[in-house]
DNA sequence: GACAAGAATTTGATCGATCAAATTTTGCGC
DNA sequence: GCGCAAAATTTGATCGATCAAATTCTTGTC
């Protein structure tokens, strides 16, 4: 049994393929009779317009292409896990569909775009791990390529081209901000943050939220000895939050969950107090420390921290390429080029406390 | 610029359409000399047959199927992630491409089969998270749609049809019979094996591997009391652990890595001893606990695991289906239908007592 | 009924590749 | 040079959709 095509059904209907065309793509432009009797007609037969022949003759492929990150930590990896699947589900939404590609660099990505383009037909890209002076950003702008990236650009230059693609990203500095503020809440004056070595804009924006939370708490605290920076690791967190403790600091805000439970284990070995099983529940004991991501792992170890609305991300991400993408036919109005999205502070109580499931 | 297609090269060099098709597709048809000179247009020009038209002429998009799971549990789910990723440059390196889709269930990613065949054109299916009386391999098997799945079938009619669709699978009871050897030789006798209350065919195999190797090492032991099952979660790890060490456990293989990292905990809390930093290394300080899954967080916490070689496992997916895809053209072998991989005990010494980085 | 304008539908071509058959070229033997 | 068979290349059609222009139908007015 042959599948049905556009020529078999117009021919079945004693109407042109053009109508049969008209019915799904342009059906004002179909007499209403007409219309309810193909549409009958369509379903019966469970007729579906071919995407590659679709794709031949508009020259769109409905398709966006993203790279596919390797999971560098398991931990905070995560994060894109439920990017891509909120992607995929967008995407799926709006009647299109990720192309995944592996790289192994960001120029080695650039050489695959020539390809995913003239191939494969990719309609516009989706960028993650965005860098300053990101060649792929350059490339595809120069390229007239339709893209949009997850992260913002950082760029130093005031009139950069570059931070005229669109983006979105959560606001790191908003969530460090309110971790302050939640800890604060819970009795907390000393409360510490321990950012990465080398931790770029986005751990300079994690930082600054702490800072000016800190700094709206008490205008004359000393706030500088309560900072501390380590590897992005378990261990670094450990070494971190040893250090933090010893200058004073009671709680610690992190500014990712790995470093979040390497401080929450020297939070234990240094202040034991603070989690003998026979020691009343009081502020200190809620969440001393607060981590970056909400990662899978940190729930399950019961700890406090940031969750970046990926989803959200995501789903503005597919609305800012399908508008570009999009004939203008329709009245709906654009969607933000620049969005900042605010995370939101999870609060949890750290095992081995908690109650058996 | 508009970009080359079969057409412009055929003029521009003299020959037919159907000569530059040749040297690409099929080159022992073309004579040595045209050969050359026409591969050397098309390096010239950049020129790649579009991706769309080849689809609707052969009626193959050179597209593979595959449902995107929810990251059900961070820990254990980031399997699933090295999986996804081996299978995208696997079928990459192959000339396909996947297309992943979002269900909600397995009934409603069967309903989604007939848009990804008629629409999309999707030429064969992988299957993972697959179960008893998989609606899905049946379905894929009455219509004649080529799969492949990741994980075995289980099924318990010896005859069953469903047996017979290619798989590949981890061998879990090889890996857990490891873990017990390995345990072994750093001197422990009393090894328990802590596994889900329903566990499935997977979480018996891992623990049938345990008790294989048990009853290897000693035929009279009694290893009944040896053996728990918890949630998978870490607290489900951390009541089976502290069970398990009651009934005079010293080291416990865990079906799972979210269970090991409980088990984990357990032991620091009722074997102190075997933990405190003074103590001398010895065997049993090394691991007492083992995983099941390698998962990045195992890693990060310095725990033992049984590491899934899902690479090896996706390459073996893609090759089964592009080999059934293939036109049989050339001599190469049929890949096993069915392959059990061999998964192997990575060892590592637990935080804290690493040594400082 | 004739005419004009707008609505509805149809017709012909196109997208860019490969299939399949037809045609041309080449090489060899007589 | 001719005939034959195999190699090499070309020609025509096809895949299934949408674009774009042409044609037909419908409605309202005089």
């Amino acid at each position: 049994m042959a599948r049905p095509t556009l020529a078999s059904l117009a021919a079945e209907l004693g109407v042109s393929r053009q109508t049969i065309s008209n019915v799904i793509n342009s059906p004002d432009r179909v007499k209403p009779a007409t219309l309810e009797r193909v549409r009958a007609a369509i379903e019966a037969a469970g007729y579906r317009p071919s995407a590659a022949a679709r794709q031949l003759r508009t020259r769109r492929s409905m398709n966006l292409g993203m790279r596919l990150m390797p999971a560098t930590d398991g931990i905070n990896g995560s994060i894109l896990d439920r990017f891509l699947h909120a992607l995929t589900e967008s995407a799926q939404d709006a009647g299109y569909r990720l192309t995944l590609f592996c790289a192994d660099s960001h120029e080695d990505e650039v050489l695959q775009y020539g390809e995913l383009l003239n191939v494969a037909g990719i309609d516009a890209f989706i960028l993650t791990s965005s860098s300053r002076n990101d060649v792929r950003t350059k490339w595809l702008q120069d390229n007239g390529t339709p893209f949009a990236v997850f992260g913002r650009p950082w760029e130093t230059a005031p009139g950069d081209d570059a931070a005229r693609h669109p983006w979105v990203d959560i606001d790191g500095a908003a969530g460090t901000a309110e971790a302050v503020t939640m800890l604060t809440a819970q009795g907390h004056t000393h409360i510490a943050f321990l950012g990465w070595q080398d931790g770029g804009p986005v751990g300079e924006d994690r930082q600054a939220g702490w800072e000016r939370a800190m700094r709206a708490l008490g205008a004359g605290q000393d706030i500088s000895r309560l900072r501390a920076s380590a590897p992005d690791t378990i261990s670094g967190g450990i070494s971190g939050g040893r250090e933090l403790i010893a200058r004073g600091a009671t709680a610690i805000v992190c500014a990712s969950d790995s470093l979040a439970i390497g401080a929450a284990e020297s939070l234990r070995e240094l202040r034991p107090e603070l989690f003998s099983p026979g020691q009343p529940a009081g502020p200190g004991v809620r969440a001393a420390v607060v981590g970056f991501d909400d990662t899978p792992v940190a729930a399950a170890l019961g700890l406090s921290s940031v969750a970046q609305p990926v989803e959200d991300a995501a789903r503005h991400i597919v609305r800012l390429l399908t508008f570009e993408l999009a004939d203008r036919a329709g009245g709906s109005s654009a969607p933000e080029q620049h969005l900042l999205l605010a995370p939101h502070v999870v609060e949890r109580v750290p095992l081995p406390l908690a109650p058996p499931r």
